[in-house]
RNA sequence: GCCGCUGUAGCUCAGUGGUAGAGCGCGUCAUUGGUAAUGACGAGGUCGGAAGUUCAAUUCUUCCCAGCGGCACCA
């Protein structure tokens, strides 16, 4: 036998193992202990992730990766669409199979086949993954030339794959796994066998359409959706958090706590009732006496205006597909998308100077955009809205001293809806733009220095600003850990000169003002929809659209009861009261489960007392308090956050 | 917009080639009860819309609309 070279790996215990020769991670683990051996699932190697049959033939420093291990769980899922598409291959084989990666909470696969698969077809292919699980097949790893991969792939009829691995550069070795009859093209690494993901440890999820290639000019295949987990409990536990988010749906929500309704001769645009009409209307006061605050005013521009206007702005050559038009006069005319260019004719009234800069004109400006009917959701994406929208019109040096004004103030509204994790990101040019390049370099600049000013993190986003300059978005983190973009600023060195906008600056010549665009809540509905989620429709006092509810025992109480809640309107609390003759148990069950946060209860003792008895929403205590001090309690917690004591 | 699924009472849902049912809610009456369901009775539906097949369609077929799950889109 030639000597071998010996090959000492390097444990992250820092403790080191010598091999006379080459060695693969199996039989290091099984070197170290059979536990490990059984538990192990891959092997970093020099920081890049190997099977375990993959041989090493060099000194190296490696990690065994088993269950525990968080990296475990993308080799589990990425493992767990190879098995379903082992499945799928086999139970029906006229599929041609595509991708499959593994994906947040699980993995999906895509497949091309003439019939669709169904849900019952779901129960079907996880019994033969679950079956394929039990052959416990060996998972093989090989590499092949390009060129041949290309003819080994056609041959067989997967002409997806075959196109997928044509794309990889020539001479390039690619590499192929194996698991029973099932070959794929696939980067690695996998289990070393079909055995180690749990029986019961996956779910398939459910069917959709999904575009190859992630291309609408393509076709569409069928993607497959599955969840996949290390343990049978984690599964449960993913299904629960499922159960839950959807218990704080606000559709769901709106219909039962009678927010707001849609209907199909309105698709997409809410019908608010007078409960969510009340939250809505708390919100935007908020939002006014912060403006105010901030120095902005406000103003209101008309929803419908002429073609032209479009036209110069430069909407109705990206936008049109997306605007509602309608004729008047022999006028062609069109509901605004944004307000943008509404905000520039109030700015283009009469001269402006520099020294009204910067001028931060805001608008609760009511939009329409026509939206694919596929993308509609709710309040969450709808084709008639409000923005919290502003422009600041300001000169090139005042970008940056307003970026970081803004900043604090966005940071203060959500930390007021109780956000308090935001993340910024970057969006640079787009690659359908307005403007010549050097405007780009130059707003991008004043943008970025800006930002840094502020001292908040961020990260880019490519290729992802709007048309007519760079932006920032601001994306809040909900109570169970779902994130939404909201908040934007958007330099515009291009609008304001295609509006003509223009200011006389010091030095006495004609000046474009720049134009942040900017809002924070973005859209009131999906504000809203974020906040009934946020709070699963127990609002705190303030926005509650019912505060309290006064009832009593009897009705011998009523007269006192009505008492009770004039003094409670008098001090402009959003009361009502509940003189039915039900029993209080029936009652309180309803108002609880109508998520009122506070009901007063008035029986034959208060009534003499002239005291309540306070019953508050998710507790069952009960608290008998002077009628006067309860009142006061409820009127200072039902006080917006800015407008408590120490704001 | 694309793929798939769904559309029955105010809500949640069952059901059928011979023009429909439950629970909750709603209304009336009785009950006056101390913190998550008092009882009785009653009203309420051109079964999403249009066309077709059929002696007969809510049920089968086609088209349209809307909703849901994804994909694509998101100024």
């Amino acid at each position: 036998m030639n000597s071998q070279k010996k090959i000492a790996l390097t444990l992250p215990d820092g403790s080191s193992r010598t091999f006379d020769g080459p060695v693969t991670g199996s039989i290091l683990a099984a070197d170290i202990g059979p536990g490990l051996f059984k538990a192990a699932i891959a092997i970093v190697v020099d920081g890049e992730q190997w099977d375990l049959s993959r041989e090493i033939t060099q000194d190296s420093a490696v990690a065994i990766i088993t269950k525990n291990d968080e990296a475990a769980l993308e080799i589990l899922r990425h493992d767990a669409a190879h098995i379903l598409a082992e499945a799928v291959k086999e139970l029906y084989p006229d599929t041609q199979v595509t991708i499959g990666p593994s994906i947040e909470n699980g993995f999906y696969y895509d497949f091309a086949r003439e019939t669709p698969f169904t849900t019952d077809d779901l129960v079907i292919i996880e019994k033969r993954m679950s079956e394929i699980i039990d052959r416990d097949e060996e998972i093989i790893r090989s590499e092949m030339d390009r060129d041949a991969a290309v003819k080994f792939f056609s041959d067989m009829g997967e002409a997806y794959k075959a196109e997928l691995i044509a794309a990889i550069p020539e001479g390039q070795a690619i590499t192929l796994y194996k698991q029973g009859d099932f070959i794929d093209l696939c980067r690695g690494p996998h289990l070393p066998s079909t055995g180690k993901l749990g029986k019961d440890c996956f779910k398939l999820m459910k069917v959709a359409g999904a575009y190859w290639r992630g291309d609408s000019n393509n076709e569409m295949l069928q993607r497959i959706y599955g969840t996949a987990w290390r343990t049978k409990k984690e599964l449960k536990a993913y299904l629960h958090r499922l159960e839950e988010a959807e218990k704080r749906d606000h559709r769901k929500l709106g219909k039962e706590m009678k927010l707001f309704h849609f209907q199909e001769e309105a698709a997409g645009m809410p019908f608010w009732h007078p409960a969510g009409w009340t939250i809505y209307q708390q919100v935007e006061a908020y939002i006014r006496r912060k403006q105010q605050k901030y120095g902005y005013q406000e103003i209101k521009t008309p929803q419908l205006v002429d073609r032209s206007l479009w036209e110069k702005s430069g909407h109705w050559e990206k936008f049109r597909e997306h605007m509602y038009t309608t004729e008047a006069d022999g006028r062609a005319l069109a509901f605004k998308p944004m307000n943008c260019p509404c905000h520039v004719q109030v700015f283009n009234q009469g001269i402006v100077s520099y020294r009204d800069l910067p001028l931060r004109l805001a608008e609760f400006g009511s939009c329409h955009r026509y939206e694919p009917s596929g993308a509609l959701h709710g309040l969450m994406r709808v084709r008639s809205f409000v923005q919290d929208d502003a422009h600041i019109f300001c000169t090139r040096d005042q970008i940056t001293s307003e970026t970081e004004v803004f900043c604090k103030m966005l940071l203060e509204i959500y930390k007021d809806f109780g956000f308090e994790e935001v993340k910024v990101k970057f969006s640079d040019r787009p690659e359908v733009r307005a403007g010549d390049d050097a405007t780009w370099d130059e707003s991008e600049d004043a943008l970025r220095d800006a930002i840094s000013r502020t001292g908040l993190d961020y990260s880019m986003n490519p290729g992802e600003g709007a048309f007519y300059g760079p932006k920032l978005e601001f994306v809040l983190t909900d109570a169970i850990g779902r994130d939404w973009q909201c908040g934007t600023l958007q330099v515009d060195f291009i609008t304001p000169k295609r509006l003509n906008a223009q200011y006389v600056g010091s030095d006495n010549d004609k000046h474009h003002p720049v134009m942040l665009h900017r809002a924070i809540l973005g859209s009131f509905e999906r504000f809203l929809g974020i906040l009934i989620e946020e709070h699963a429709g127990r609002f705190p006092l303030w926005l509650a659209p019912t505060q309290v509810v006064v009832t009593g025992i009897t009705s011998d109480q009523d007269d006192h009861v009505c008492k009770v809640y004039d003094q409670l309107i008098a001090q402009g609390i959003r009361a009502e009261k509940d003189l039915r003759s039900e029993k209080i148990n029936y009652k309180i069950r309803e108002h609880s489960h109508a998520k009122v946060p506070a009901i007063y209860v008035v029986g034959a003792r208060e009534a003499t007392e002239n005291t309540v008895t306070v019953r508050r929403l998710g507790s069952k205590q009960q608290e008998t308090l002077d009628l006067d001090v309860a009142i006061n309690k409820l009127k200072a917690e039902s006080l917006a956050p800015d407008q408590r004591t120490g704001q």
